[in-house]
DNA sequence: ATAGGGTTAG
């Protein structure tokens, strides 16, 4: 287009200079555009009021920059505003919407909103509303969000679809399910696809995986076609389940379909191949990416970690630097935690000093990872210095870590101050009592036994049960310990016999220590052979046959004797089990492991 | 002018 010089601007009416604004930032794309377009308008000494409009126009092509607000962008559009003499809502909407809404409490973006608040005027429309909004949910802030919520409704803007779908994903976002549920209820029946996506995803987020995909079953029922977001939140909650079959048909649907497998889809089939133990077809979409990002090769080099393939994790890390890929703190997560997993202590402070060459401040889960693989490799007395040297305070995880780790090295000494800083943190949580009382379990102290039960029993905390579930001709069966209420429970217990009889035939002594009560060493293994892995297992070899792959996943830590019945079993019936835990992946084919007995 | 998406230690 061509550019207007000072002195014909000045003979040009107010229209004719607005319309040269609005085509002159059309073309404009990225920053450095609109800046220079900027300098241009400010040598035309436009008019008062069209100077103004020409900065909220500016403002708001700021706000819709593709590019998420740099700090450069969000720096340079409050200049813009603070130039605007009485800003409408319109400039006030741009600068909620160009400034960022995640980082450091309060958001610059809520900050706006409150000054716009206090301004008295102009009021906040739907459209204020929507950004503010989103700027919660990015945090995400629920108590900021109900007070936008409260507002949203003293001031009639609730019945914009955008709020509440703003309304919806926020909740969502603060993992507050049904209360978005109750905005998607409340929602006009002709919802947007929007909405759907906003709805699964939440329930996706939170591990809610029936009604992540009941609901996409019902939207596809009420005739809205779904895009690449919304099969993303559904691929996601395969994921989350585990559930390989399920996700191998979600896939097909995508393809059937003709979805788009952008970068955020593919790596959210990464993700799901990886935890549903087809870490090859996982391997493949990666390869098949065009365009690949951290958090793709993070997916993929965690997806390694998971599954103990050392080598692949670490030689794809090298991969990444080497095609100037920037790894950042989820990256290192798989990075430390593969090492952890194959005890390679070396390795992993090596890749601990290059983390801080590049210039990754460590996370809490980098740090749990670090004190992981020192506790792994019973170098108790690093990891406990490295706990005490941490410039932030160690959460509960590393102190439950490094409990566990006291437990197989007996440092009673650890111990103590361990389990003293977990209880103070968390008071409630039934996974700490569980293994509280296995550590005085394994020194036979039964009387602390007896007394964190009681301690258990008088605050009100009930231990979180193992589960375990396998997947049968697209059915997910769950199990919990000691669970007789599945229907073919007679059939599983002849199977769990005949595992009992096998596995003495091959010598194996049932590892009792496992059990926690102080109860007879009979009973100890008959608890030991109703764990919820074991009658998954059972379970899988009564309903499928070789060459089938036996498929499960639990929701806590493999039970030590479990993990042994299972190599067994592998050999006996020559059959592959894969098991996923709550940490990784063990695959037994033929009498042995694939995390090598280390985990 | 507006709303929805991917990787995260034990």
């Amino acid at each position: 287009m061509r550019l207007l010089k000072p002195k014909e601007a000045a003979t040009l009416p107010r229209e004719a200079l607005e319309a040269h604004v609005v085509s002159l930032l059309r073309g404009c794309r990225g920053l450095l555009a609109l800046r220079s377009a900027h300098a241009h308008l400010t040598r035309l000494r436009l008019p008062r009021l069209t100077a103004a409009f020409a900065l909220s126009k500016l403002l708001a092509a700021c706000a819709s920059a593709p590019a998420p607000p740099a700090a450069a962008a969000s720096s340079y559009a409050r200049t813009l505003f603070d130039q605007i003499p009485d800003p409408t809502a319109f400039c006030y909407n741009s600068l909620i919407r160009a400034l960022p809404a995640a980082g450091a409490a309060p958001a610059p973006a809520l900050a706006v909103y409150r000054l716009m608040l206090r301004a008295g005027s102009p009021r906040p429309n739907t459209f204020t509303l929507a950004f503010a909004l989103k700027a919660c949910a990015a945090v995400p802030a629920p108590g900021e969000g109900r007070q936008l919520h409260a507002q949203a409704l003293r001031q009639g803007l609730e019945a914009s679809a955008y709020v509440q779908t703003g309304l919806l994903n926020l909740y969502a976002k603060c993992e507050q399910v049904a209360l978005a549920r109750t905005v998607f209820d409340g929602m006009a029946p002709d919802k947007s696809l929007v909405a759907w996506s906003a709805m699964i995803n939440g329930y996706s987020r939170v591990g809610m995986v029936t009604e992540a995909l009941g609901l996409f079953r019902e939207m596809q029922a009420v005739g809205v076609e779904p895009d690449e977001v919304t099969m993303v939140g559904v691929i996601s909650a395969c994921a989350k389940a585990g559930a390989l079959d399920l996700g191998k048909w979600v896939h097909a649907y995508i393809d059937r379909k003709g979805i788009t497998v952008d970068l955020e889809l593919s790596t959210a089939l990464i993700d799901m191949y990886a935890k549903c133990g087809l870490i090859e077809r996982a391997r493949g979409v990666f390869d098949a990416m065009v365009e690949k990002d951290t958090k793709a090769w993070s997916a993929m080099i965690v997806g390694f970690a998971i599954h103990g393939l050392v080598e692949d994790a670490l030689g794809l890390f090298s991969r990444m630097l080497e095609l100037k890929v920037r790894p950042n703190n989820v990256t290192f997560i798989g990075v430390l935690s593969a090492c952890a997993h194959s005890g390679l202590v070396d390795d992993g402070r090596r890749y601990w000093s290059i983390m801080q060459n590049l210039g990754i401040k460590p996370s809490m889960e980098n740090y749990g990872c670090m004190i992981d693989l020192l506790c792994r490799s019973g170098l108790l007395d690093d990891a406990y210095s490295f706990v005490i040297d941490m410039p932030i305070s160690p959460n509960s995880i590393i102190w439950r870590t490094l409990l566990v780790a006291c437990k197989s090295s007996n440092r009673i000494d650890i111990a103590e101050s361990a389990s003293k800083r977990l209880l103070e943190l968390e008071p409630h949580n039934p996974e700490n009592y569980v293994l509280l009382s296995n550590l005085c379990a394994s020194n036979s102290q039964w009387d602390r036994v007896s007394y964190l039960r009681k301690k258990m029993k008088d605050s009100n905390v009930t231990a979180v049960a193992g589960c375990s579930s396998i997947e049968i001709n697209g059915y997910l069966h769950e199990f919990v310990v000691s669970d007789d209420s599945h229907p073919e429970i007679k059939e599983i217990r002849l199977v769990l016999r005949e595992i009992a009889d096998r596995v003495r035939r091959a010598g194996h002594k049932p590892w009792t220590a496992a059990v926690l009560h102080d109860v007879g060493e009979e009973e100890k293994e008959v608890a030991l052979c109703e764990h919820s892995e074991r009658l998954a297992i059972a379970y899988g070899l009564l309903k499928t046959k070789a060459p089938h792959v036996i498929r499960v996943v639990k929701n806590l830590r493999f039970c030590p004797d479990c993990h042994e019945v299972a190599k067994i079993i592998s050999k006996s019936y020559n059959r592959e089990i894969i098991v996923r835990d709550r940490v990784r992946f063990h695959k037994f084919i033929g009498g042995s492991c694939s995390c090598k007995d280390f985990w």
